[in-house]
DNA sequence: GGCGGTATCAGCCAAAAGGCTGAGAGACCA
DNA sequence: TGGTCTCTCAGCCTTTTGGCTGATACCGCC
């Protein structure tokens, strides 16, 4: 059997080195080829077709992880994409998921977590590292705390700054509406206040 | 001439293992050591005494870079800090150079910027990322925009979502001083809510 | 056909935040 | 010694926010 072929893709170059120089020591895992941007993400696998793409999320201007993701599923090819980012927020876990994601691994993964997760990967096996796993685990136990597609739209909004007038103004809906909607959200994230909201949004649902 | 000798610490395995493979291919430049916290980091540099040591900043729980690169110093050896980060927020520049570091590169950096950095640090040279000096430059043309250090204090709590009450209490400040110190950061922030300032400062003043 | 979830809106009231002016104390520096 | 900066505080007024209760409408589902 021929070696698992790997593209890496991360805007760091000291991060795609250290990737590289991990995977070099296993035998049966080979890397083709690397990309810095979600962009040439894209071309790298067109050209290379790998059997699993290591994404990162965060990546500067452009195409971030997720976009790139459901890019390469639109053009259904086979390769299995593994998230490897530094943070594990709520809301990348879920739309990288989404998106298509078969594993998500933080940074701080021990070397044999990267590899199983690998090596899972292409044999349809979903791995992730345990902080990923628990917060998926607690969004399943707790629905109750999971935000309404509107309600996520205005909590984003709500992380630039805006009064709840501008909300209103910007989602076509009234000041009242505005009110329920933050109320709800502020139920749902356990704060009472917009600012908490705003300091757990960014920090936690990594909305930045 | 022997070769610099440089400790690396960094919490993420891959990040070390790939600033690791980048120096390797200098002769002039060897890695004797690895640390992946700031305790990890103070007993390595006193083990080795390096040239250089670089440093990421942020570094999980415990303690972080800025609080590391200050104890180095205490410990007065001779060494050179290099900080090597993902952000570049003025807080933190500002911070890393008053702790003592010698140079302040971005993860993102090209290998012949993160040679000469070393390189340079070991001759007392100060190297920093374009993004980096620009921002500090900007510091210097525009004092105005420079927070105190009480409102910087003010400002990292107020990212946690406290009330003025709350912040006043935690201060041990009026209410009233705290409306001031609220005033001065809007304006040096150019925004017109706290929302906005807590937003502004997460993103831009990199305050997590 | 009813039930739960979502999204929309209103009105009322209390609390919090923000804008403004003015002012005193201590530090630092020319 | 006088000016500047920083930190501290007060009062007054307006705007914004948050808490509460209740209501309508649409949609999917059993």
């Amino acid at each position: 059997m021929s070696a698992i072929t790997v593209v890496l893709v991360d805007d760091h170059l000291v991060v795609r080195s250290g990737l590289k120089a991990l995977l070099g020591t296993q035998p049966d895992i080979e890397v083709v080829a690397e990309a810095s941007s979600g962009e040439e993400a894209l071309t790298a696998v067109e050209g290379h077709a790998p059997d699993v793409v290591v994404m990162d999320l965060a990546m500067g201007p452009g195409m971030d992880g997720i976009e790139a993701i459901r890019k390469l599923r639109e053009r259904n090819r086979k390769q299995a994409v593994l998230v490897f980012t530094t943070y594990d927020s709520d809301a990348d876990i879920v739309r990288a998921v989404d998106a298509g994601a078969m594993g998500y691994l933080l940074k701080d993964a021990a070397p044999e977590e990267i590899f199983a997760a690998v090596r899972g990967a292409v044999q349809g096996k979903s791995v992730m590292s345990p902080p990923v796993a628990s917060r998926l685990f607690q969004q399943l136990r707790n629905p109750d705390e999971v935000l309404t597609p509107r309600e996520a739209e205005l909590l984003s909004l709500l992380t630039e700054g805006l009064s709840n007038r501008e909300l209103g103004q910007r989602l076509f809906i009234s000041e009242a509406t505005v009110k329920t909607h933050l109320a709800h959200i502020y139920a749902k994230l356990g704060v009472e206040t917009r600012a908490a909201a705003i300091a757990t949004a960014i920090r936690r649902e990594g909305m930045r």
